[in-house]
RNA sequence: GCCUGGGUAGUAUAGCCAGGUUAGUAUACCGGCCUGUCGAGCCGGUGACCCGGGUUCAAAUCCCGGCCCAGGCGCCA
């Protein structure tokens, strides 16, 4: 191997020989001394050179490094550190296993690259330690989900990303070659999902990508995008998926909040976990909460942003919490397959799970009764024919289910505060974007 | 898709409104100096007006078209 220890596994103990490699970062000359920091994902190392009493060959091969080089370097530990930087090595031998040349794009934050040039050099650009801790945060937040996930009795499963129809919702789809017929890529994999509780697997979860042909211009789409996907039969109401909804969530945060303090320092980010229960917000009861704060919403209309906003201010106010969920969304606004309220069905038991001011989520309660999900494609006004082979299961047998999928960019880029949501997707998708 | 703003060295910016000598600055890069730097410092150097058309004696600057970007809205994860 080319190295005996990671960066931060260098022993304190002086005269310790170690192998390490990674990226030079920078190359000082002061005087007699020449240092070289050289960084590994756990770290910098600083290289300390005595000109008088180095080898020639090695100080020839010093002169010689530009930063970004990649190196493997055989150093001892010296009797006294001086860097501030990390730890500190004398240098025996340098090996250089590649040349970099100039930098296209500013990694060290003095100059700092604008986005969309940071991503169409992203290799280099996510060399940046701040971009490393954006991953391990959302590592640490997946972790922290699927454990509890799997430890609640779900299963992970994986559902199609190739389908055969265009799906229920609004929401554009990308469409594929498949052998000379037209085949799209999901929007979400919710109805198979669904279609999974109808098997009788009762508890499963999906982490997998979703596709969105909408030339969104903002900075929290993208034009592909994972979630964590969860259904679950069985419930009494969209409630009881709230509760469990809320306990992944905070199971994700709390996992973070424990094991990635370095990150969290690195970010300059503040984060706690939420307390339970989310306060929960219901329409028609919003109408008026926006009345209140001075915005007139029309009865049976959904909240637009500046609602949102709003209502994260409200929530924040009036129960301290950053997280709240909006439950009871006028059925009018929902696709044909959510539950609506039985005595009151202008409502649907159709939830959304806000978060610093962003969604996160869409979920509830699914309707499991055929004749119910029939009436509701008549109502939304679509050919029974294309969701024949979603629907037609439904006649023998379907527990009362409901689910939701939390967007696993929006709530990364929620947590470390990101400005722009392609910041948290190692190589992004959006409209004008493809490549890298 | 709509609205607003923008595109100047490798990167980030000033200049544009009131068109006119070598397009300023920071950083990166190259060279030099400096007995411990740690965003090191100091001196010197290389290096740029998005593309196409138009107005004008003269265009980075004004006009038209295109491409691209940012933000807001819509849609949503």
């Amino acid at each position: 191997m080319k190295r005996t220890h990671e960066i931060a596994e260098i022993p304190e103990e002086p005269g310790a020989n170690v192998r390490i490699a990674g990226f030079v970062e920078n190359i000082k000359e002061v005087g007699r001394l020449l240092f070289v920091w050289v960084r590994d994902r756990t770290g910098t190392a600083q290289l300390t050179l005595k000109k008088t009493e180095a080898d020639e060959e090695l100080l020839k091969v010093v002169r010689s490094l530009n930063t970004h080089d990649v190196v493997s370097v055989v150093g001892v530990v010296p009797d006294r550190r001086e860097a501030k930087v990390g730890m500190e090595l004398v240098p025996k031998e340098i090996e250089v296993l590649s040349r970099a040349e100039r930098l296209p794009i500013d990694v060290t934050g003095i100059a700092a690259t604008q986005l969309d040039t940071r991503l169409d050099w992203r290799a280099i650009d996510l060399r940046n330690p701040k971009n490393l801790a954006v991953f391990r945060i959302q590592n640490t937040l997946i972790k922290g989900m699927t454990e509890w996930l799997d430890s609640h009795g779900f299963m992970q499963v994986f559902t199609p990303c190739i389908i055969g129809a265009p799906s229920e919702s609004g929401a554009e789809m990308f469409e594929i070659d498949y052998f000379g017929k037209k085949a799209y890529l999901r929007q979400d994999p919710q109805l198979h999902r669904q279609l999974l509780m109808v098997a009788g697997f009762d508890r499963i979860y999906e982490i997998g990508p979703s596709w969105r042909a909408e030339p969104s211009h903002t900075p929290r789409h993208l034009c592909e995008h994972r979630g964590c996907a969860v259904e679950l039969s069985y419930i009494s109401d969209e409630l009881d998926v709230m509760r469990v909804e809320e306990q992944l969530f905070v199971a994700g945060l709390k996992r973070v909040v424990e094991e990635r303090n370095r990150e969290i320092e690195i970010l300059g980010i503040e984060l706690e976990e939420p307390n339970l229960p989310i306060p929960e917000l219901r329409f028609p009861e919003i109408y008026e909460i926006l009345s209140s704060m001075g915005k007139e919403v029309k009865f049976g209309e959904d909240v637009d942003r500046e609602g949102e906003r709003l209502l994260s201010q409200y929530v924040l106010e009036k129960y301290n919490s950053e997280a709240f969920f909006i439950n009871r969304f006028p059925f009018a606004v929902k696709p044909f397959y959510v539950m609506r309220v039985d005595d009151d069905p202008i409502w649907a038991r159709s939830v959304d799970l806000i978060y610093r001011g962003l969604e996160l989520s869409s979920g509830g309660q699914r309707e499991h009764r055929y004749e119910k999900i029939m009436e509701q494609v008549r109502l939304k006004g679509m050919n029974p024919e294309t969701v024949k082979w979603f629907t037609e299961f439904f006649r023998y047998g379907a527990p009362p289910h409901g689910g939701f999928n939390i967007g696993i960019e929006r709530l990364t880029m929620a947590v470390v505060g990101a400005s722009n949501i392609r910041e948290v997707v190692p190589f992004p998708r959006a409209p004008e974007r493809y490549m890298p």
